[in-house]
DNA sequence: CCCTGATTCGC
DNA sequence: GCGAATCAGG
């Protein structure tokens, strides 16, 4: 991936707009955190300096010289993430709707802290906090300022923890007979 | 451990 | 110029 006129700006203005680097680089697609950091100094754009000027006290640089990065290094598959979300927001509509469609019917489980099922407990995190490893089932209108999503952890690449992953891939057809 | 940005330096 | 590796901190 190549820093194109129209990436360079939108990673501009994502920046500016104070989203994270894994952020930007997520909604870039083809780049990693680093990537968006390294071009975001190249760029001198403002940093997430901390104001006062205190930086941080000693810093020993860069330790050796001698041979940091083996030749036979392979590249990491980084996350094989097609850009599945293309631009703007995180979730497309379609996902929200099914989602929120899913919520409505069987969101309103209490979790009563007892035995072995139920999860229903969440970290409201933000949209911008999200990662590959935390559940992505929303909650709470979206409309509304007291929404946010699961956030539990959620196994390997799955979407949603494992309480969430049970609602979201139950077929219709058990729904209703469930309901 | 998860995340954040900052820096270095081989490519 | 690019960005992985690394560092430093929350």
């Amino acid at each position: 991936m190549n820093w194109t006129d129209e990436r360079v700006e939108k990673l501009k203005k994502l920046w500016s707009e104070g989203l994270s680097a894994s952020q930007i680089a997520a909604q870039l697609g083809g780049v990693s955190r680093n990537a968006v950091i390294g071009k975001v100094h190249r760029l001198n754009l403002p940093g997430r300096a901390k104001a006062g000027g205190t930086q941080t006290a000693s810093r020993p640089k860069r330790p050796a010289a001698a041979t940091p990065r083996p030749s036979n290094f392979a590249a990491r598959p980084v996350a094989a993430r097609p850009a599945a979300r293309s631009a703007g927001n995180a979730l497309t509509k379609e996902e929200i709707d099914a989602d929120f469609d899913m919520q409505s019917a069987q969101l309103p489980v209490p979790a009563n802290g007892n035995n072995g099922v139920v999860v229903p407990m969440s970290r409201k995190l933000e949209l911008t906090q999200l990662t590959e490893r935390t559940c992505k089932w929303p909650i709470g209108d979206p409309l509304n300022d007291d929404f946010h999503f699961c956030g539990n952890e959620s196994p390997d690449n799955s979407p949603y923890c494992t309480y969430h992953q049970r609602l979201a891939y139950q077929p219709s057809a058990e729904r209703r007979r469930m309901r």
